[in-house]
DNA sequence: CGTCAATGGTCCGGTTTCAGTCCATTGACC
DNA sequence: GGTCAATGGACTGAAACCGGACCATTGACG
């Protein structure tokens, strides 16, 4: 067993992915964390309501208690209501706050390295994802779906359409019908997420990504996997360049 | 508040990524499963030292007790050895079982559902290491760090070529500098592991998947990033396909 | 031959998390 | 107007987990 001091002195950036963290942080905060994300990502929008306690417990795998303590965070945080009695329940008040430019370079600039790891990982999942749902065989259900997410996020006022392109690009992941895909990309957006609503959305910059969404919908339905990819990246290489931008 | 019920009727298929469990099991089985993954990619071979358990308990944010816990575990799997005193540690005495083709077929059938998302998982996250790795300025040291991967694996005695060959793998998504590209890789391929160990490498199947490494690294030394892309698209879905035909 | 730094081994008090139980409230429906 | 099923609210004892301190052992090195 002398191999170990040949071997260990590379341990450093080696083990760096491998030896991650088990936790980051306590059950309480991770799932105060999930729910924001729900949230923020928009799969639950203004007005809906939560699964019921007991049933979103079971499927968090969090004790009820745990997830009472965090849907209590979220109350004093004013992001839900809760309301008792049959056909009650907890449900989402949160609106997303107005762009701060002023937030933007600051948040950037604390994200530091995790900035440049948070993009490629982004762009390796979604170009992923947009080709492999390229060239599954889509049920009639799932086509339709795609296409009203995209119908959503082209009517959108102003200050949903964050949370509606987040859910589009959600929707495209969920028809490769890869469950840890869809939340790979879920995880990915939640660490850009405070960066991306701080930039300020410009006429001009929507119409160019609407552009690129009816494309990305266009490429997928047609099974054009090639495409997809490349229009999906496209997409995203420019947002991806804004951020970097900031960095100087 | 009443597009609540409008909404949650569809929740099953969409929540299904975002509601996924916060915890997967206790933290020691959680401890237990990541130095797994350490040993049984070939992070840490045979006769490795772990790093000492403070640091590591600090890596992994994990209690010192639970650590230990999942130590005392691996310990009595036969997985690891500790001596005491300075200059001792804990030792990787684990050896992979010989593959038994009786298991695969078992195995792959109760993965059921799980092996459709892993396979594709794993195939958007490995190309697309691939693809990024090619693109990449890599430094002097790194392209060394691929070749000797690749030069480890082609002189591999049978017993530990899987083990190598993810090491191999896994190299590549370290040349990306994505963290959290390299700890996506690290969890699909730990997912399909035992799937993979299954199967009885036979000489001619070795010749070709050695062949296509050649390739891999080639190309992505070259900063080819479609060719590299294409060729670990390649060299992935054989065994896929492989394992796709236990399923019938 | 003794020192001592680094490592694994042990223990304990405090906190978090869990599983289960029972209570309180509400509103659709009869 | 009363019923009652579904929901949030509250409590408790047990188990897991943490962090920190202290002990035991070892071998390189002076």
């Amino acid at each position: 067993m002398d191999l170990a001091g040949a071997r260990d002195a590379r341990m450093d950036w080696r083990g760096g992915a491998i030896f991650r963290p088990v936790r980051t942080g306590n059950t309480f905060e991770e799932t105060v964390e999930r729910l924001l994300e729900a949230i923020k990502l928009g799969v639950l929008a203004y007005g809906d309501r939560l699964p019921p306690e007991r049933e979103l417990a079971g499927r968090l795998n969090v004790s009820r208690e745990t997830l009472r303590e965090a849907i209590r965070s979220l109350q004093l945080a004013g992001c839900v209501e809760s309301r008792r009695g049959r056909y009650g329940g907890t449900f989402v008040t949160y609106r997303l706050p107005p762009p701060d430019p002023g937030d933007l370079r600051r948040a950037v600039q604390d994200m530091g390295a995790g900035l440049e790891d948070a993009l490629t990982y982004r762009m390796v999942l979604e170009t992923g994802a947009a080709e492999q749902a390229a060239r599954r065989p889509l049920t009639e259900e799932q086509r339709a779906y795609l296409r009203e997410r995209l119908a959503d996020l082209e009517n959108a006022a102003p200050e949903e359409y964050r949370q509606l392109d987040s859910r589009f690009h959600l929707a495209i992941a969920e028809l490769t019908g890869s469950h840890s895909l869809a939340a790979g990309i879920a995880e990915s957006r939640m660490r850009l997420n405070d960066l991306l609503n701080a930039i300020p959305m410009l006429e001009r910059n929507i119409d160019h990504a609407s552009e690129q969404h009816r494309t990305m919908v266009d490429t997928i339905l047609a099974g054009d996997a090639e495409g997809a990819r490349r229009c999906t990246e496209e997409h995203l290489e420019a947002t991806a360049a804004l951020l970097r931008g900031f960095l100087g």
